[in-house]
DNA sequence: GATGAATGAGTCTTCATTCAT
DNA sequence: CATGAATGAAGACTCATTCAT
């Protein structure tokens, strides 16, 4: 009889022991490659406990994703209409690379299920996904009709706002195997040269 | 006793079909995802057959790396130092973003290895790749010291064309999620839409 | 998630009905030729809960040998160095033949991994088995050169010991191939014999 | 179609070949712990030209066996009725344990088999073994009546000369971990040990 | 709420043996 | 004679899940 509601105090503190844990092991070796006995064992819980919280492994897995999916497009939300359109992208793109350094787990997490063909967030994706980016690209069209912003195809803009700033998080191996450098001067540098590589793009000729 | 070099005709078909096999369940499901029984189903093989060809399934998994390193660089290696910047810079995108839509299973086995920490080839991506791309950083800098190219730090601007490009291959269910396009139309827009953007961002402003 | 120390009742239990079992496994087929099953079965448990117990094949092999080389060694220790040089000896050689005759199965786990190279305890019989024998030796020898004993290489003479007591249970289906008679007939006999065979060999001339 | 009978002289060789590799196999991993490859290797020949000499692993085993048991007893036979009682005995000592030195692997084999119940000679043990073991004991028997051999049960005083010279083959890793000298130092002091020793045991008191 | 105990269904790997040439 | 290729059967070990307390 796995709990479907956490109503304790208990009930909830170890609900997010247990996501907590679940994230690093997932986030670390795919779903697959993640066991009971990892998850529990970070969690500080017994595998049958962490079963009474959790009805199965892949219940955890699809909480982990959805309760995360929310927390993930904040950033995109965030873009103000009324702001000045570059300044609104360029800001949408740093919060994104701060995500990318502050929850790399989250991001690897979700790079690991969409790789591996999203079987868990299909959905997701093409609803509620698909509806903000509609929304937002609708935005960012409209930015580019009226000067604002050079015309470019804003959903293939979109992806290469999520590619280049979730790329520090999802390959950070390569990134720092290449740079040789701490993370705090990665992110630093990144941050720079995606600022200003945005900025030259993205600001319509004037005159 | 596995074969180690593959030396009748035989062998070289069966250890082809194995590792293409390979690259189908290993791209979908990761290393650890992955079974011998689906390779060897999808190869056509028995099991033991296929462990008479590799010795264990990392063998195969690592075959198939290593294999596919070499030609996953060989787009950066086809830069001209004598070309034209921009133009050769926006032939390597052009390059990258093809080698996705052609080869989508190479580039989400990479995707799979270094998003879970890059086990395998870490070696590899600190030693060869590295003074590979240290090399073709050089020569940006040279470009850009001439007034050939915007300046912009050359290490990242990598990143972001292989980000950019292989976003297309490696989160290609999200992609065709919000595009709701076919393939052809989804790389097609893709194309313009990273040819426009990095010439707007690469041209140097004239003098 | 192997038991480390048995902590409850039930796995005491359980710990030592697969060791009784593996005894009887190992002792008749040696460590390759034992399988998991056999021993499961034998210990009336499944596979999966064997393992539950001991973390592998080698570990219940390994536990067993080193919780009984202490048994084995016991007869060695409980020589007395102020008593009568040839009834200690005697009554040692006694021990290890009732030994042979009470824990031929242990008798035979030793022998089995001894032939085949001691892979498993070569560092115990190097040296807690050695520093006691040496020590022993060293007893022999002051027995010897006060005359209680007959001089010979007290090394050799207990390897002799070691020799004729344990043969009667590793090569039994040899001894009984050959005397044709039931067990208890095969011991006292051969008691009889070692008695009064070393008592000849070993009481020195007097006068 | 495994050959029956070796015709040719390349037959001949190969048989004899695999036989001498099977024997080192076989004696240092008993037989299930022996592999086919190992042997084919060890053989210099593929695995499938093994089984085309020997229609079996078993049937490998059972000839170098059966093979050898015959060789096994060759020092039995040549005890003379006609010499004298000790020399005789102390001779066949020797033999054997000269043969412990120079034919360790068979030895080995031989105990392998027999601590592990004998399952492929046991019909040779207690057939033609027996009836020549028997054949020695009227002898030796003879010679205690008679006054040339001090008296003991004459079948244990064959199996203590079988078990203590055989022991240094057999156990030869925990002779030598404990006497850390080389192979010829611990058989020519087991020579002068074992000599002395059965003289005073069976050296009959003068009348 | 919590956990020790137990297991069915995999999953990789080994190996004696057979097949085809 | 010889061997490259192939496999069925077994075997060690893993793991999500269930049971019983």
């Amino acid at each position: 009889m796995t709990i479907q509601q956490p109503r304790t105090r208990i009930q909830k503190k170890n609900r997010w022991t247990i996501l907590d844990a679940a994230l690093d092991v997932f986030s670390d070796n795919g779903f697959r490659g993640a066991t009971l006995d990892q998850i529990a064992a970070s969690a500080g819980l017994s595998k049958p406990n962490v079963l009474y919280y959790f009805s199965s492994k892949e219940a955890i897995y699809t909480a982990l994703l959805s309760g995360l999916l929310e927390t993930w497009l904040d950033p995109l939300r965030a873009i103000d209409p009324e702001g000045d359109a570059v300044d609104e992208i360029l800001a949408y793109v740093r919060r994104k690379l701060d995500m990318s350094r502050e929850f790399p787990r989250e991001s690897r997490l979700f790079a690991n299920e969409i790789v591996q063909g999203a079987p868990h967030i299909i959905d997701q994706i093409e609803g509620p996904l698909k509806d903000l980016v509609d929304g937002t690209c609708a935005l960012l069209r409209r930015w580019m009709n009226s000067g604002d912003l050079a015309p470019f195809d804003p959903y293939h803009l979109i992806f290469s706002i999520w590619a280049t700033t979730q790329h520090y998080a999802d390959f950070n191996v390569q990134v720092a195997g290449i740079l040789q450098t701490d993370q705090d001067t990665q992110f630093g540098t990144a941050a720079d040269f995606l600022d200003e590589f945005y900025r030259r793009a993205l600001t319509p000729v004037s005159g």
